[in-house]
DNA sequence: ATAAACCCTGTAGCAACTACAGGGTCAAGT
DNA sequence: ACTTGACCCTGTAGTTGCTACAGGGTTTAT
């Protein structure tokens, strides 16, 4: 009656991630990925686990985290190693950065939706995005 | 009567900009930023809209933006030589993945904040970080 | 049992910086 | 005028974060 554990090869864990094949072993390399069970023959045997981790990985590097910085992510959320002000001070941290990060974006946005908007009504853009993000 | 535009320096305008005074010089070298003038000597002579475009390069490689897209982003605001509606698509396939970006980041940020509340709080934390961006 | 599709390790290439080396420029102080 | 120190120039080599082979072993499906 043990249930069993869905697993995935690396080509699997590739495709359902969208992360590469050879980015999720250079993730492993530099201890970003806990290294994964092995079949007899030496082939990576995936869990759920290593998934969703590398799902949030990618999800973070498109938000222009660098791998220093989501080891400290990641490792916050397995913050037993660590006393309670520790994991409050690095989150204060990050959380200023990603505030910061979401300003920008609206204003990009904004810039964006402007543009495309004069487009529609059919009146020349004088499209200011650089002005977005200087002020 | 002729009023003086103010020039700085590649390391004046690297410390008003923030971007390292190399990589002034390397985004010039990919046709990023607009070759500056050039004194007697030959040195590079900036002016206001080289450190405009410094900073919203920097901004949106901090959002994870490649220097392709920032390109793309860049050329929008000189769309002279395009049509609107390929202004138009341009800006929407941008806008999209900006407004991804945004819920991305606004999920990492109740996260966050909610693991810096229970630090407050002082119960333990269980901090399911990862989460925050698999689902 | 044999082929196709995948995996292994290791190494080499690319993008986007970053940091020299070896020499020239410039501005400030004497 | 001259020196000195901080800066600039070009070119090249190193770093990070991937990405793509090469040469060989494993797995799976027929």
């Amino acid at each position: 009656m043990n249930s069993k554990i869905r697993s995935y090869s690396r080509a699997q864990a590739a495709k359902v991630t969208n992360v590469n094949a050879e980015t999720i072993r250079y993730y492993e390399s530099c201890g970003l990925l806990q290294p994964p069970a092995r079949s007899a023959g030496g082939q990576r045997i995936y869990i759920e686990e290593h998934l969703q981790r590398l799902i949030f990985i990618r999800r973070s590097r498109e938000l222009g985290f660098t791998l220093k910085e989501i080891k400290d992510l990641i490792s916050l959320s397995d913050s037993s190693d660590r006393s309670c002000s520790q994991v409050r001070d690095l989150s204060a941290v990050h959380l200023r950065s990603i505030k910061a990060k979401i300003r920008d974006l609206k204003k990009m946005e904004k810039t964006l939706a402007d543009m495309i908007k004069q487009c529609d009504a059919n009146t020349t853009p004088t499209c200011p995005i650089i002005g977005a993000l200087t002020s």
